[in-house]
DNA sequence: AGCACGCCGACT
DNA sequence: GTCGGCGTGCTC
């Protein structure tokens, strides 16, 4: 029998399938882990398929051994690695390292294994006790215990010495058996209130089940209680005798969420999260892998559990930016999801109260189920939103970061003794240009693009079509002076609140003051506890967390990710606008948003302000097709990287140079191309340089085969080039 | 990724 | 004369 295996080395070189002898004596299967003899030293491996022969021309190797007592790979995963590396250009071993828990990789795993003492077979409490001496006093306490049934040895020997525990043992009264132990994480059950779902929820379930859209857009707001509906799915699915993956935001994998899931199917569950330690994740992994548990509810890694038989998989705020791996094996989630969706002929439920606006036109489009719930469970109303303009505020003299009316009303929240949450748009490196004047942002011609600033070559440059632009000494709208780049931090805020209101007790969160394990929830429970009366935060305190005593939430620079220099920057501000809101007020306690830009009429804060999805879709939609912008197109990054300068802008001359002869043949694939020196120049002493192009629906598969054809048959020795389609951002 | 093979400079 | 520098080539 011959074993195809793919070699644990990740190196684009290696990076192919190697032909091994499977000795019978060892009973191969295909996913097993193995040790090969490769070249001069063993390796690591992964067996991915078998078969009789083999058309390599070298003399065979046999597999030394296996790796694991268990297949570690399921074939469901290896047709996905497959499938994987064809959509998005990746290495096999790549894709295959993100099935299996890192540590189980280079031999580091330990299960952890104890000592359980019970008493032998055929011996009872009395005989064994009648057969001691009567001064043996801690052999007799160990028995006493026993009687009860077993106990670990660590226990017994702490309290009676392990003397007693060897005593009695060598007699063969009791019996030392090793067991292995798992790490379970500690996750708190939640009360789960016996909730009954009302008509819209229970539609929606049906919908799910029973609907004839295989993968379902669940669009509801924020409390329109979503999260009963994937427990109630789940419910059936495992009835049914299948299986779950449930999909969170990193951010939003907080110990209130998963204590929900533990309460309603307690063990069943198994959590899979960047907070566990490798032996925790392993030791759930292999809860999937065993069926012990049956739900895997994690970040996006866990769309890869390892489980067979999957009923259901459910995303979470679906448009959520973490469902896209940023690098090296890029994935987009959604997609990998209906890959195993469709493999096992599941169900795939993606839900948001605002959807990504591909999601949201597939839904229309008839591609996949819309199922809308209108009402928010017990009748919460969303909070008022009031824009305020910053130029306005300027010209009366306020030059702050806090307006008037948020100054107000920050005053009214501390007297009511309500909290505020103060949230700060700061996203990225990248700065915009604005007029402190007018507000006029400093916009691409021909791509209606915020332009962003260079530093090292003093340039405004657009990320979409290279054109870069010279700063300008004045503003061309108004002629004003006063041009700043937009920036400014949370500890500013803090300075400027303790200012005003020496007396509040404030908070910061960001990514400086939640750097130590833990120190997130740390943060997010004082705030709860009402330690303080003002939370200031970056994107992280955005996400669904329910603090009841919030009346107030300020949105400082809103345009801060209105102008971010890609074509997203609309959609995620609204995104953001909208899931902010949400944070604001309760059923007993109307909530006020107050929102401070520099572009008050802004199309995006009008849709914003009443909580307008739809209208606001039909907007942005519009404007991308115009524009000629995802979903209308796609977007084609290929990142060249390597320490030494010349080569990596060789290389990228070299491609761009194939890409336009490509462009040439076929113009009507292509709406631009660009190659540029990547606006972080040098990333951990890495040159870097980019080629952007736009594909318009036109074959784009075949477009994007023909550039990974010519990414590949680079030579890349001393450099490295990544394909991403759509990139999240552009450093 | 490793590791060997291979062909040129300063040392006991 | 040798030890050792790291360029490049290969791994079923």
């Amino acid at each position: 029998m011959i074993a195809e295996v793919i070699v644990d080395i990740s190196t684009s070189e290696i990076d192919k399938i190697f032909d091994y002898i499977a000795p019978p004596e060892l009973n191969v299967s295909v996913g097993d882990r193995v040790k090969v003899p490769f070249g001069r030293q063993f390796t690591e491996g992964f067996v991915v398929c078998l078969k009789e022969t083999s058309d390599c021309k070298h003399p065979l190797k046999p597999i030394r051994s296996k790796l694991d007592r268990f297949t570690a790979i399921l074939p469901e995963m290896i047709e996905l690695m497959h499938r994987m590396c064809r959509e998005y250009n990746l290495r096999l071993v790549d894709v295959l390292r993100l099935f299996v828990p890192a540590m189980m990789r280079g031999g580091r795993v330990k299960e952890i294994t104890r000592h359980f003492v019970t008493l032998s077979d055929g011996v009872t409490f009395e005989t064994a006790l009648s057969s001691l001496k009567p001064n043996a006093v801690n052999q007799r306490a160990v028995l006493s215990v026993l009687s009860g049934g077993g106990e670990w040895a660590a226990i017994l020997g702490e309290q009676y010495g392990f003397s007693a525990i060897a005593a009695l043992a060598e007699k063969g009264l009791v019996t030392v058996s090793e067991v292995t132990k798992r790490r379970k994480p500690n996750v708190k059950a939640v009360a789960d209130k016996a909730v009954t779902l009302n008509d819209e929820q229970t539609a929606a379930v049906n919908a799910i089940l029973n609907g004839d859209k295989d993968v379902n857009l669940l669009f509801g707001v924020t409390g329109s209680g979503k999260t009963e509906i994937y427990l109630s799915c789940i419910e059936q699915m495992l009835s049914a005798g299948k299986t779950a993956i449930m999909l969170v935001p990193e951010i939003s994998l907080t110990p209130q969420m998963m204590g929900r899931f533990r309460a309603r199917f307690g063990d069943k569950v198994a959590v899979l999260h960047s907070g566990l330690s490798d032996g925790e994740r392993y030791d759930e992994w292999l809860r999937l892998l065993r069926g012990e548990a049956v739900i895997a509810i994690g970040a996006r890694s866990a769309v890869f559990a390892p489980l067979k038989n999957v009923g259901i998989i459910i995303i979470d705020e679906e448009h959520d930016s973490s469902y896209v791996s940023e690098n090296n094996p890029r994935y987009v989630t959604s997609e990998v999801a209906e890959m195993r969706r469709a493999y096992n002929g599941a169900k795939l439920v993606l839900g948001s109260a605002t959807p990504a606006l591909e999601t949201f036109k597939r839904a229309r489009d008839g591609e996949i189920g819309l199922i809308t719930l209108r009402n928010r469970v017990g009748g919460v109303k969303m909070p008022e939103v009031k824009v305020v303009d910053m130029c306005l505020e300027l010209r009366s003299g306020n030059n702050g970061i806090l307006s008037s009316e948020l100054v107000d009303r920050l005053d009214a929240t501390l007297k009511e003794g309500n909290q505020s949450m103060i949230f700060l748009n700061r996203r990225g490196f990248a700065s915009f240009m604005i007029c402190k004047k007018c507000g006029k942002v400093m916009k691409c011609d021909d791509c209606d693009v915020s332009l962003t600033w260079h530093k090292e070559d003093n340039l405004l440059k657009c990320h979409y079509c290279g054109r870069p632009y010279v700063v300008p000494d004045k503003c061309p709208a108004c002629g004003e002076s006063d041009m700043r780049l937009g920036r400014v931090g949370t500890e500013r805020v803090i300075e400027e609140i303790k200012r005003r209101f020496p007396a509040a007790r404030t908070l910061r969160m960001d990514r400086d003051t939640t750097r130590k394990k833990g120190s997130y929830d740390e943060i997010l429970s004082a705030f709860r506890m009402g330690e303080a009366d003002i939370l200031v935060g970056t994107q992280m305190i955005v996400k669904g967390h329910d603090f009841p005593n919030v009346t107030l939430v300020g949105i400082l620079d809103a345009d801060m990710s209105l102008y971010y220099e890609d074509y997203h920057s609309a959609e995620r501000t609204f995104q953001l606008v909208t899931q902010m809101s949400g944070r604001a007020g309760r059923a007993d306690k109307e909530g006020v948003v107050v929102l401070q830009t520099y572009s008050p009429r802004h199309y995006v804060f009008a849709y914003a302000r009443v909580n307008d999805y739809e209208g606001f879709y039909k907007k942005e939609i519009n404007i991308r097709d115009v524009t000629g912008f995802p979903p209308f197109t796609k977007i084609v990054r290929v990142l060249t990287t390597s320490e030494d300068e010349e080569r990596a802008l060789g290389l990228t001359k070299e491609m761009l140079a194939k890409v336009r002869a490509y462009q040439k043949e076929h113009p009507d694939r292509f709406v631009a191309v660009a190659g540029m020196k990547s606006p972080v120049k040098k990333i951990e002493n890495k040159y870097r340089y980019q080629i952007i192009m736009r594909l318009t629906r036109e074959k784009e598969a075949d477009t994007l085969l023909a550039v990974y054809d010519i990414v590949n048959e680079q030579d890349k020795k001393n450099a490295s080039v990544f394909v991403e389609i759509n990139p999240q951002n552009m450093n």
